[in-house]
Formats: C-alpha cells, structure tokens, sequence
DNA sequence: ATCTTACCCGCCCTCTGCTGGCCCAGC
DNA sequence: AGCTGGGCCAGCAGAGGGCGGGTAAGAT
C-alpha cells in the first residue's frame, strides 16, 4: 500500500477525481509505440466541468506521468482526474491547505489523509460514475513541468466494486462538508472571472490497458495566469473567451466545450480535445525528408506529397492536379466556375479568396502596414515592398535573353524584349492623328500632351490664329514653314526668319555692330566676327575639315558636306550619313568611320602635310607630332594645307 | 482517423500607368 | 549651334490573378 503525499500551501487547488471501472470504449487505445492515449471516456457534465477548470499552460500540456502500477485486472482500472477548481479559499472556508494523501485500500476503501491542512472529498458524478474530488493547493513552484514528477499519486488497486465506492464516495463528499461541484458552477465561473491570479491545473490520472498494472496521469489543463512575483503572458481573449462561454452554458440548451485560452468552443468533445492539442508544441509527425514535424497524419502526409510531386486531386476540366483538395476547389473558381464568395462592401471587386480581398479592401483605406526600412516607402502587401528593396539594392533579377541587359522587374525586361528584338512589335496609333507610338502609356502621354483640351488660347507665333489644342497649332504652324514671310522694305530680298531679315537689313543700313576686340574689324553678323577672330587670332583654334568620300571637296561644316553628298553620293560614306534616329555629332563620326574605312582624307596638317581621316587634331597627337598640332590648323574650306596654298 | 472545407500567408506573375532621362528632329 | 518638344526607354509602383503550402475545424 502506498500513499499519495501533495505539498499543498497556497489558496489555489486542484481536485481530484477518480473514475470507477472504465468501459471498455473509454479506454485508452495502445497504439504501436505502445503508449496508451485517451480516449473519450467522460460524460459531457464531466468534461464540461473540465472545461471550467481553467487554462492550458503549454509547457506542461500533455505531459503523462505514470504512476504506480494498478492492477492487472480490468475491473479495477481506473481514471483519476486532477482537475482545476475554481473555488476559493473564501468561497469554501479553505485554510491552510497543505499536504493529502489518497489511500486506496482493500475492499475499495479509499483513505485519505491529511498530512497538513487539506481537503478531499468525492462526489457522485454523472451515469452513477464515482468521482472523487480532492481539493489542494499548489505550491507554485510545485507545478512545473518538471516538478510534476516530484509529485507522486500513489494508488492502492484492489478490488473496488462500484457501489462501495459510490458509498464512500457520498461518505466522504458528507464528511468533506461540501455539494457538488455541478451545484456550484454558477457561482464558480463568476469567481473564475474574478481570479486572475490563480493557478489550475487539470491532471488525468488513467489506468493501463488490459492487464496492465500502469495507470497514467495526464495534465491536460492548466492555466497558470499572472502570479504577483511572476508575470506569465496570458492570451488576451482568455477573459473574453471565460465570460463568452459562461453565457453560453448559463442557456444550457446545448452542450460546448469551450477553450480557455482562445475563444475557441465546440460542441463536439473530439474537436475540443483537437483543439487544445493547438495550445501545445507537440507535433509528433515527422518528414523524413526535410525532418519538419507536423501536428496530424494527414497534414504530413500533404508535406511529403509536396516532396513526391504527388498531385492526387485532378482537375476535371484542365490537366492540373494539386496536392490538396482545398487547392482544386480553389482552382476551379480561378479557372472554371469563377465563383467570388469574397465581395468589397465599397466596390464591385469580388474575389476568389479572402486575402485577396482583404489586400483589395487597402486600396479604399490607404492603409499600408509594410513600411520600408530604409526609406518613407510603405506598401500595401509584402510583395511591393521585396519588389520596392530593389531599387535599394540594385539588384536586377531579369536578364534579357538576347542581349543580356538586366532589369528589375520582369515586366520591364518583357516590353524590352518586346521592342528591341521582335519583329512584329505592336504600334499604337494615335485616334486623334496619324502617330504611330510604340508604347501605349507613352501614346498616353502623346495624347495628354497634344490633343487635350487646353482652355488657355495657344496663338500661333507667326499669325494671329488661335487654337484649344496643341496639336492643331503644331499643324498650322507648319503651314509656316516654307514662307518666306520676312520681306525686306528696300530690295526684293525675302527669308523665313527674322534674324535673317535683320543681318540683312544691315547690308542697306552699313551697320556693323560687332567689333573685334583683336583688330577693331566690324562684322554685319556675330556668326562672321567668331569666324573671324578664330581663323587669325585663336591659336588653338584647329578647324575641321569634312571632305567628300568621292570627289575629295573638303567642307567646313558637316551639314554642308551632308548636303553636298546628297548630290554626289558616295557608297557608305552617304550611307552612313543619311543614317536617321543618331545626333549630329554621331552622325559625323559615322561618316568619318566610313570615310576612314574608304581611305579618304578628311583634313591634314598645314605644316608636316600628315592627312588624317579625322579632321580632330587629337589624330596629329596620337601620331606623335604634338608640335605640328599647337599651331597647325587645317584648311578651312578646303583639302589641302596652308603651305600648299 | 480521415476527408473536406476554410483560412491564412507567401510568392510570383501580369497588366497597367506614371515618371524622368535620353535621343533626335526641327526650328 | 543652341533650344525645344516629342518619342523612346527603363525604372518603379499600384492592383490583381493564380498557385503553393501550412493550419485548423467541421463532418463523416
């Protein structure tokens, strides 16, 4: 015979209580490793009274401890449940609780001693069930997970028939003093709601299988809230979750199981007993592949399958297969049924699934809860805000196939693709005139820009037409273009231009406004006094010489040899400079490519006669003769140097 | 125990639109 | 030869579709 000694010393207990013979379904199942698991042995006032008895505490959930052998006979298996209570010192003029033990002896007698202050009774439960309840204290460091095992239950199996114990029972609920628990649920769920400072622990003592001499004890509920020396993080809704169920059992229409720590209820035991496995960090089921564990069967067996590329759920009308049936469901109202359950009470959008519309739902409310760490952006989902560190990070994930340019956005590198190396690119013509624009956002832009409305006049700047849009005045303008609208009052001269008009009108006036500053020489125009005083007074000045590839004339402006080509054509030479899409300056070293490509000489040096295809003097310097090209400069308007001349 | 359903988060993609720098033709 | 305006182009952000996968709870 051996005894049951709990250190009891703090107002807070627990109770006890044992069940008689268990039916053969209410108990435990061996599963292959050989450890028994609970099964649903309680009636619901039973389990409902669990319920009531207070918080998980994850740390110590689940934990089973075994106890002292039981007997090897059936009929003596038992269940004893260490349960919360929820009672008071006050409430039950409990004092000075301290050390019990729980003696059950031959005959089915169960003794119980009080080896310091304490309690102990045992109560008549539901289906003629024996309980007995044993009310302690805990020490608060007594309950920890591993201090859970300095507690010891011993039991004395012998043979206890059930009606001996149902005597006892009611004997020592009578010698207890105290009614049954069911008969003070009301009054205890208001204490609960008072006490936040208590201590529950809900402990399932259960005996082996068959023939086993094991009976277990299993804590399966305890809710340790805030000490006053020792705050412990206790779930918000935990209060909300104890006044939300305390209304549903006050109606007593239904049964509901309901969690302590969330707000989670059931009606079913099965799910409620699921549920609190939630509150654990037990997941015993192991991927041998990546080694991650998971809570069920099931859900492991979804992980390896996404190992295997094992896809069991196919799409009937498509070839997708998904892992998952929830996955098929989904994509069938992608794809086939588009079935939105998920609508925006501020739009019309309607989504597949709820995420989506949440996201959508920011786009009304502005909200964007992810900030970037390193600027002021914040985005409305977290794919904008990896996308956005991008541009921090300058990295560039999309390479262009063909000519390996990066991009940051797949979209970007996508219209490149699109338009630098496919033939058949998609135009955009405008609907408002004959332009032809690659990109649609910029045929936006053309559009905004030119054919919008402007409610300011746009005068012409030539006449005194008048017009809304600026594509119209463009249009009349250009009627301008070949007038020669400029008339000189003196001569029958004519020009397109004003400044034209006026050097002009100089040649009837003499007026010579622009003076060298070197040689005091007067100029009718500015263009003829820079010309001037580079030509005899810019010593570094060196003067290009553009000559035609084919007759060899030289030009000292580009355009005027381009010109000249045009008339005498030249291969590549003429080619090259009717090149269109390139700038002045590119279009003049493509012509000097081709030029030096066809062995012609742009210009050469006035003193050491060195012709260069390039009229630049950097060519004398690379050739070594930096002397020649200090105060050489090279024939203007001609091919040959000034020594020649 | 298993299937089903729902929810959630994450990732990737597409389409879209705006912006500003660059290039170039025209003036 | 300089200025200007318009198209080209890449960068970047907004919005939304679709799927992968984990988790939990109801139903069977």
């Amino acid at each position: 015979m051996a005894a049951t000694e709990i250190s009891v010393l703090s107002e807070q207990f627990t109770k006890i209580k044992e069940l008689e013979l268990m039916p053969e379904k209410g108990l435990k199942e061996e599963e292959e490793d050989g450890v028994y698991r609970e099964k649903d042995h309680r009636s619901p006032g039973e389990l409902e009274a669990e319920c009531t008895a207070g918080a998980l505490q994850d740390s110590v959930l689940e934990e089973e401890l075994e106890l002292v052998p039981a007997s090897s006979e059936e009929s003596e298996k038992h269940i004893l449940t260490l349960q919360t209570a929820p009672f008071t010192s006050e409430a039950f003029e409990l004092q000075d609780l301290s050390l019990l033990s729980i003696q059950q002896q031959e005959g089915g007698q169960v003794m119980v001693q009080q080896a310091g202050p304490g309690l102990l009774w045992l109560e008549e439960g539901p289906q003629q069930s024996l309980q007995q309840y044993l009310a302690i204290s805990i020490q608060e460091e007594l309950y920890s997970l591993q201090e859970m095992e300095v507690l010891q239950l011993h039991l004395l199996e012998d043979n206890v028939l059930a009606s001996e114990e149902s005597k006892l029972a009611g004997s020592l609920a009578e010698s207890a003093g105290l009614t049954k628990l069911q008969e003070r649920q009301e009054k205890e769920q208001l204490l609960l709601a008072e006490r936040t400072k208590e201590q529950f622990l809900h402990l399932g003592a259960m005996p082996g299988d068959k023939g086993s001499d094991e009976i277990f004890l299993k804590i399966s509920n305890l809710n340790v809230e805030e000490q006053e020396d020792q705050p412990i993080a206790v779930p918000a809704n935990v209060e909300k979750a104890k006044s939300a169920k305390n209304q549903r059992q006050t109606k007593g229409a239904k049964r509901t199981f309901c969690c302590d720590v969330c707000v989670f209820t059931s009606s079913r035991m099965s799910s409620f007993h699921r549920h609190m496995k939630t509150h654990t960090s037990e997941k015993p089921h192991l991927c041998h592949l990546c080694l991650k564990t998971f809570r069920t069967a099931t859900l492991l067996r979804n992980h390896v399958n996404t190992h295997t590329g094992t896809r069991p759920y196919k799409c009937s009308d498509c070839n997708m297969a998904f892992v998952t049936s929830g996955e098929l469901v989904r994509h069938r109202r992608y794809k086939h049924t588009h079935e939105k359950p998920f609508k925006c009470s501020m739009c019309k959008y309607a989504s597949v699934e709820a995420s989506k519309l949440k996201r959508h739902v920011r786009s009304h409310t502005g909200e964007r809860p992810f900030q970037c760490c390193q600027c002021s952006y914040a985005s409305r989902d977290t794919y904008k805000l990896k996308r956005h560190m991008r541009t921090h990070s300058g990295e560039k994930p999309y390479e262009c196939h063909v000519c390996h340019a990066r991009f940051t956005q797949s979209g970007t590198m996508k219209i490149h693709t699109q338009q630098k190396h496919n033939e058949n690119v998609p135009k955009h013509q405008c609907p408002h005139c004959a332009t032809i624009i690659a990109r649609k956002s910029d045929l936006r832009v053309h559009i905004r820009n030119l054919h919008t409305y402007s409610a300011a006049e746009l005068k012409c700047r030539y006449c005194s037409a008048v017009f809304h849009e600026r594509y119209a005045l463009i249009q009349h303008q250009k009627t301008h273009k070949n007038e020669k609208r400029f008339k000189c009052e003196h001569c029958s001269y004519a020009c397109k231009q004003a400044r034209h008009m006026t050097a002009h009108v100089r040649t009837h006036t003499g007026e010579k406004p622009f003076t060298c500053l070197s040689c005091n020489k007067c100029f009718r125009q500015k263009q003829l006094l820079k010309v001037h005083f580079r030509k005899y007074h810019d010593a570094s000045f060196i003067p290009a010489v553009y000559k035609c590839p084919k007759c060899d004339k030289g030009f000292s402006r580009w355009s005027n040899m381009h010109r000249h080509l045009e008339k005498c054509g030249s291969g590549q030479a003429k080619a090259a400079a009717s090149g269109k899409g390139r700038t002045r300056k590119r279009k003049q070293t493509v012509a000097k490519e081709a030029a030096r490509r066809d062995g012609v000489i742009l210009a050469h040096c006035n003193l050491c006669l060195l012709g260069s295809g390039d009229s630049h003097a950097s060519v004398f310097q690379g050739a070594g003769i930096a002397g020649a090209c200090h105060h050489a400069w090279l024939i203007f308007m001609g091919f040959y140097h000034l020594a020649q001349a």
